[in-house]
DNA sequence: TTGAAAGCGTTACCAC
DNA sequence: GTGGTAACGCTTTCAA
């Protein structure tokens, strides 16, 4: 690979006016960047960004720490960060973490070795702790659903609990009075909150929510399905499902149908997160929008601001939670008159 | 941030102990390598990329290109590659380019600067004779979903044509006779190539597609549901669709079933790409399945393989052209007698 | 088995 | 305006 040596060489000028052009420095006459952009075109020259690294301690890349990237759902977060990335003429860094504690530990280092300053790290097994002496090492680190007390000003998290409430208010406004939920057995947090945020609010209401119509499955297509078969073979009457998220839904409303079930006729369904599958179901899937890449972005703003240490008050006190938005749009509907 | 010297300093070794310890360098005693893992962990240190980079040549990632992140497609196509980059403890660089050749160009360009030598790029924009040079200047270049010729060995690519062809049979030998087609109004290459492979297959049958049972439209959902419309008001008869991918094969069915249609029941609709989406549709969908992680594995393999020169007669002269496999699910099935 | 020292390709400071 | 040069943090000879 050509230098900027070769390049000082054949131009006739000294290493520290080339980089000067490269840089868009001050003081240089327009005689020589022009001799110096010739050369660098004609030899091909690439400056080598590690190299600019080790000297300027400036990596510009932004990590990114998510599970996989097959679900959409952090395709999406990676996404946002990418976005943002690109706004700042900086590169996208991903590090993904799989399941165990050890492997994101794993893909937080390589970020760590690659000098990153801004991360924006989805960890959901990494121990608070651990996450906050993190963010001591690595100022530039924003924390992305996890709502750590601490270190809040580094976290940016969806309010899952006042989501599910949305859902019940939704059904209950529909006049559903039998509503059942369909709820994920992992993840310890998200499908906890989502639970406990519905059937709080229908106990406010009044109408508390049968525990023989909690169903619990995996967060899957067929996870929904047998959850569903499950309801139905429980004899129970309902009219409305809650489901944790929208391809469990999904898998719910293929089973109901099968069974002679119209959705919405005889059963709303509401789902959550509104991932893509969610606009090409049969019926369209009634759900709640989790702005994740929009989360993303601001994520990755976060991390930048505090790393460039632009930290005010409003910034370093104020918690970032996002509220999901009730999306309807086929699969829940006014309950039929029995 | 510690470096080396600091490791080296207060273990009392040398720079070059250090090293050796953390590269399990040969001919290091065993009370060196404890002292200096011991000070290493103490002292937090995390060796530096960047400067492993510089000195060793080897930047340790493996590049991506692909115009963005949110759809599955290309999500795939990435994590195909990031599992092999884990494989080889490499990690993965992210450009995303974008719909223009200037974007594409500065895609490649970010990589080339990190000096990233091994890079799976899909491109579709940027002209082959520029791709060809690119190879000679970055030897570790794989091309995917793209066939040049002249750098056939560097190409991994799904045989659309075929594709298509096959598509063609599956729904021949359900009877089907008056066949429409939908196809995407955009993308030069696989559209035409499916269209052509398709139409091609039923003349060799004898029975020659109706042009006016062709329609074009924006390869998504809307465009799928708006060229179903256009086919109905049409008035000609078909009992079957081939449709160029799956979210135009979902809206299509839509509009279908909102016309009175039962799908497959009167009109069977196939898709392509076999993406998420189609197992969650209702009917759940028949179509191609479209192998892109697998082949984005392949390629990064493939990619590391050129890239160690570890090139033997029967990689350099061979294709890599791989073929979609028929996914029978629910929305075809043999044609009514009418 | 260990250490000294010469780079790797840049930037940035300091003279001129 | 321009050029010389000391870092940046690390690997890798080469001697000892």
């Amino acid at each position: 690979m050509t230098t900027i040596k070769d390049v000082a060489r054949i131009a006739g000028v000294s290493i520290a006016s080339v980089s000067r052009v490269i840089n868009n420095g001050p003081k240089v006459s327009k005689a020589t960047i022009e001799k110096v952009n010739k050369v660098m075109q004609e030899l091909g020259y690439t400056p080598n960004a590690n190299a600019r690294a080790l000297v300027t301690r400036k990596s510009m890349t932004i990590g990114v720490v998510i599970p996989e990237l097959t679900d959409p759902f952090f395709a999406s977060l990676a996404s946002g960060v990418d976005k943002v990335a690109r706004e700042n003429n900086m590169q996208l860094l991903l590090s993904t973490a799989g399941q165990s504690v050890e492997s994101e530990r794993a893909a937080i280092n390589l970020l760590l070795e690659r000098r990153c300053q801004t991360v924006v790290m989805h960890s959901k097994i990494i121990p608070d702790c651990e996450l906050i002496t993190l963010c001591e090492k690595l100022p530039g680190l924003v924390l992305i659903n996890r709502h750590i007390e601490q270190i809040k000003h580094k976290c940016i998290w969806l309010d899952n609990e006042e989501g599910a409430k949305i859902a019940a208010r939704h059904l209950m406004t529909l006049k559903h009075k039998n509503i059942a939920c369909i709820s994920s057995k992992y993840q310890i947090e998200d499908p906890a909150l989502r639970l406990n945020g519905f059937s709080a609010e229908l106990n406010m209401a009044g109408s508390p929510i049968s525990p023989a119509l909690i169903k619990y499955a995996e967060p899957t297509l067929q996870g929904g399905q047998s959850a569903a078969q499950n309801l139905l073979a429980s004899g129970q009457p309902f009219s409305a499902i809650f489901v944790y998220n929208d391809a469990m839904a999904i898998g719910a409303i293929s089973t109901l149908e099968d069974n002679g079930y119209k959705v919405p006729g005889d059963v709303s369904v509401i789902g959550f997160d509104d991932v893509l599958i969610a606009r090409y179901s049969r019926p369209k899937l009634t759900t709640l929008n989790y702005p994740i890449e929009k989360m993303a972005q601001h994520a990755a703003q976060l991390a930048l601001t505090h790393f460039k240490n632009e930290i005010v008050e409003s910034v370093s006190h104020s918690e970032h939670k996002y509220l999901p938005r009730l999306v309807k749009r086929e699969s829940t509907s006014i309950k039929n008159s029995p």
